[in-house]
DNA sequence: TTATTTTTTACTGTATACAAGTTGTATTTT
DNA sequence: AAAATACAACTTGTATACAGTAAAAAATAA
């Protein structure tokens, strides 16, 4: 168990991420550089860099002569959020249905049976991040630089924004986690299947299943059209 | 004329972005921390702190414990950006026609105006860098957080691969940047009519025409198939 | 000579010290 | 008492010095 800084530089950086991922760093909230420092053994030169890099993967706002703050998630956010991620999220699958390989769908299947494990008996938090790590998965699959960017920034808030309905409080919603869970099998099978369409499909169905999630909470107003798929499938 | 770090800091991260934006840095290029932060007045610690920002915006590759790197572009890279390009470019012009303030829609002019010019008097550099402004300014008028990251991203690139063609050799290339001017007027007026449905139409034709463009220069052997628009739009 | 090991050199990563800026508090002035 | 100013405490940003690591050069063995 070897502990040089740059392991404790990543211990931070996995720490920050997960903390952020699970509200346990709730949005919009200061960082403190000298208490981080201390409590992982790193200078403030290291964590300034980590700071850095978090930002531009959008986990922080970094701000000049201010402290860093955990990026903040609006009610505009929230209605961009189901702007954009059925149409990159449509994409990410199709590609990850093309290109995956067999390597990378065991890490898939050993992805869900965590996942599994989580909404039998993991706390909120377990299952954001399975859920998450799942995804993340997808995306790696896809393999192309230019969707990632925007589907990982995607993953952050969507964490997020499932810690919120993770602690199921009613029978639809366990029903929704149980139907989600389904869904992944059946993105599972898409991608092992090279079934492009099948994939794009449930990438739809996925994240209507999480916005009906969602407006069991927070969501009072419904949007109107899911925009971004017609872009994608429908060639003008 | 303030010359204080915080404004050679900035000098250095435009500095390093036109560089790479007009192949100045040759992707692959290493960088050489020494040299920079001599010639910039900056100590190794800001200057790193801008590269772990680039490095996140897509500049620069960051390995441990080697040179910062100018992010690479392989032939793989370039089929990912046409895959990619139309779909999140359609969705931001979209999101432009619907949300665009008027303030907006005069930058964006302007921007148009400076890019006429380039294409009239100006260097191959100059073509790709006001190209790119103009393009960067539909990405702010979209206002989407989520979108943004993997727009950005694909800027980067369509500047550089623009580098190539912003030297027309043949009738059919000059032609071409005309059509893209066209194109951008046409862009201009959709926005402002709140059309978003020509507005996507327009991002379609504008990267199909950028493809086009391409394909009359650094693709040797010609793609087999227009990649990007058939694998996408036609379900499996 | 060629292959392998050792030593040197150069560069990347981190820590600490210092400078600049921000925020809160106390004092002064009206 | 309220507002404005000045001061003090604290935080962020930068510079320099040092430690760790990888590549290159030199030296030794086959």
């Amino acid at each position: 168990m070897k502990d040089d800084p740059k392991s404790r530089k990543a211990d931070l950086m996995e720490h920050l991420k997960v903390s952020i991922l699970t509200l346990r760093f709730q949005p919009g909230t200061d960082l403190d550089e000298a208490l981080l420092s201390y409590e992982f053994g790193l200078s403030r030169t290291p964590l300034r860099e980590v700071f850095r890099q978090l930002g531009g993967e959008g986990y922080l706002d970094l701000r000049t002569n201010r402290s860093a703050r955990v990026s903040e998630m609006s009610h505009t956010t929230l209605r961009d959020f189901f702007l954009a991620a059925p149409m990159i999220y449509g994409a990410v699958l199709r590609l990850a249905a093309r290109n995956a390989t067999l390597a990378q769908i065991e890490d898939l299947k050993t992805a869900q049976l965590a996942f599994k494990s989580a909404l039998r008996s993991g706390s909120a938090a377990d299952r954001a991040l399975t859920n998450n790590r799942f995804h993340e998965l997808t995306g790696e699959m896809s393999g192309n630089v230019y969707l990632l960017p925007s589907f990982n920034r995607l993953l952050i808030d969507h964490a997020r924004i499932g810690m919120t309905f993770y602690r199921p409080q009613t029978a639809k919603m366990t029903e929704n986690l149980t139907e989600a869970s389904t869904q992944h099998d059946a993105i599972i099978a898409a991608i092992e299947a090279n079934d492009e369409a099948a994939a794009a499909q449930l990438a739809e169905e996925h994240w209507n299943l999480s916005r009906d999630q969602i407006e069991l909470f927070v969501m009072p107003d419904a949007l109107d059209v899911p925009l971004g798929l017609s872009p994608l499938s429908k060639p003008a």
